[in-house]
DNA sequence: TTGTACGCGTTATCAA
DNA sequence: TTGATAACGCGTACAA
């Protein structure tokens, strides 16, 4: 049952002509070089003793693996499954193929997968991992790879990039607050070495100066994660009165509702709360999140699509970046202030 | 900046000495055959000049690609990406990389997919779309291929799999609503053609007898899904009156709590619920979901190593299949039935 | 339109 | 212990 593959030179005999000529009549591009009879002969042929090609045969001669690496953080943040099915079937319709790792958001391991990829020679790369600073993203761009930046970006790096509006998103759920009757908000930032955490502050910062209220209740994060939410929203209620908190990101909100369940703060009749990301289930948490949507599926799907213009041929610099709008996502997690607001000092 | 791959050819040049005398110095199983003192001086040289080797060239060569093709039916499922992180993170110990692909549990796209990793020449497999009866998979097997099954078996096929005691996973889930005093228990089956509903449903009927409680009332659902789960909940409830409902997965748990939402069933006090996998964030959502536990994790590791093990030689009839221990998790979706059932016939 | 010849970068086999 | 040589399977100038 185990044929060995069959090889164009089995075909190229079969059919009583010369390999070269197989090799172009399989291929589209040189198909045209070849009488139209015996091209379709070989065609059926070659389909008949089952030609599959060999890729590494292929890839060795053209340089090109139709393969892309895929960087993300962590594929058990909830947020990057559906970025990465976006890209999956996004690369999948070119017969392009992802090889994904995990960083864990550590920059020496980020450095070490993607010269293990470029070693593999990708074709490309799509990476979720950047920070503002990110020298080893730098040094693959500078190799000439292609290279996609989705959801974060490198300061100062001119690379396509498919992200968030995330100043914009902020601000929605600021004015979605104030709108409330909110004018006490705090903000649980995300790291400040991604330009998601970044730009987020930013936007509160920007928000909070256009309603006229004054915004130091802050508190920073060092990941985007639960613990690391519960922590600083900890924090945040021990030095600040707020009757709201915007946290960049949903699963830093899931931290905030832990320290209000500590606290025994009802969410949202003693504090409202807002994320941002929309990630999966939040509809069934308690109470239901209000949040930010992102079209997380759209994001690795636009992705996806930058990078094989660019491996088809198109200068890096003349593809532009996309920017995906945020929407805000009312459920049952935000709501009035309470009537009263006691101060702590 | 764009240095062109450094080649074996290059550093031989450098060091003096013939290509195939880089090559066995560089290699560790055939570095003994080469001059202890030239050795080192090569592998210093190699360094110096960056070389990395070109894994198209060896893979022509060697026929190893140093990839695994990894099937699953659909990352933005909670139950997956921890699995597939394991398998990552697995493979990643012995320089493997995986080639991820969706099925969505269609047959005919499993069987493209496989077909086309086969063609790309994948050293091995971990599939985790298996069902009862598979012919795409088992043409693979037939063709020699390294194949470990993972979460899902096929019936009769001699595979090595990791997977859950699924019959023992359900039978917990039972006797626990037994010991806090349930009789009129129903179950929501999952898909029949895959082992795990299958089992699931077997493990259900095989405690319902132990118990000496009949079980007549099972619906089954076509996907794991909360839709699924939702409608036959939904109809369940309409034909029995149960106090108690113990869900294939956790995801089809999701469906019964949003009908019980619909009907304005307290759950646990009108109603218990149980699932099976313990998918993240299930002890956030409203109630919190009693579930049996399973190392999704760890399922994925173990399938990684398996495979290792064939793919270094291990004839795969050797090496033994894992069957991990599911772990009843209480949460707050069980609890004793509600004083009166009133019957509806 | 088709065939020839070569090379992509390695590794394996043989001689030396 | 090392070097020479072939071969893995394919694509592509170039010649015919």
């Amino acid at each position: 049952m185990a044929d060995r593959a069959v090889t164009l030179q089995q075909v190229a005999e079969a059919a009583g002509v010369h390999a070269a000529t197989v090799s172009r009549a399989l291929n589209p591009e040189t198909r045209s070089k070849v009488n139209g009879e015996t091209a379709s002969r070989i065609l059926e042929i070659s389909k008949e003793m089952g030609y599959r090609g060999n890729p590494m045969a292929r890839a060795l001669r053209t340089s090109r693996s139709m393969t892309v690496g895929v960087l993300i953080p962590d594929l058990t943040n909830p947020f990057y499954p559906p970025l990465v099915r976006g890209i999956d079937d996004g690369l999948d319709t070119m017969g392009y193929v992802p090889l994904l790792a995990n960083s864990d958001d550590s920059p020496i391991r980020e450095l070490t997968l993607l010269e293990s990829m470029r070693d593999r020679h990708v074709d490309g790369f799509i990476i979720a991992t950047a920070r503002v600073s990110d020298p080893a993203i730098q040094s693959i761009v500078a190799e000439g790879l292609p290279v996609v930046l989705v959801s974060r970006t490198v300061k100062g790096l001119k690379v396509p990039s498919v992200t968030l509006d995330d100043e914009l998103a902020i601000e929605m759920a600021v004015n979605h607050l104030v709108d409330l009757g909110h004018s006490s908000i705090g903000h649980i930032a995300g790291p400040q070495d991604s330009t998601t955490g970044l730009m987020r502050k930013a936007g509160f910062l920007r928000a909070c100066r256009s309603h006229g209220i004054k915004s130091t209740a802050i508190m920073e994060t060092t990941r985007f994660n639960e613990e690391q939410g519960r922590i600083a929203s900890g924090r945040l209620l021990d030095q600040y009165s707020v009757t709201a908190i915007v946290a960049s990101n949903d699963l830093i909100a899931l931290g905030c509702l832990a320290t209000f369940a500590e606290r025994g703060l009802n969410c949202p009749k003693d504090i409202s709360l807002i994320g941002v990301n929309d990630m999966a289930y939040l509809d069934r948490i308690a109470p239901p999140l209000t949040t930010i949507h992102t079209e997380t599926y759209q994001m690795g799907l636009n992705a996806a699509q930058l990078l094989l213009s660019i491996i088809g041929g198109k200068k890096s610099s003349a593809v532009e970046s996309r920017v995906l709008q945020p929407q805000l996502t009312l459920r049952k997690s935000t709501d009035v202030p309470p009537p009263r607001v006691k101060k702590r000092k």
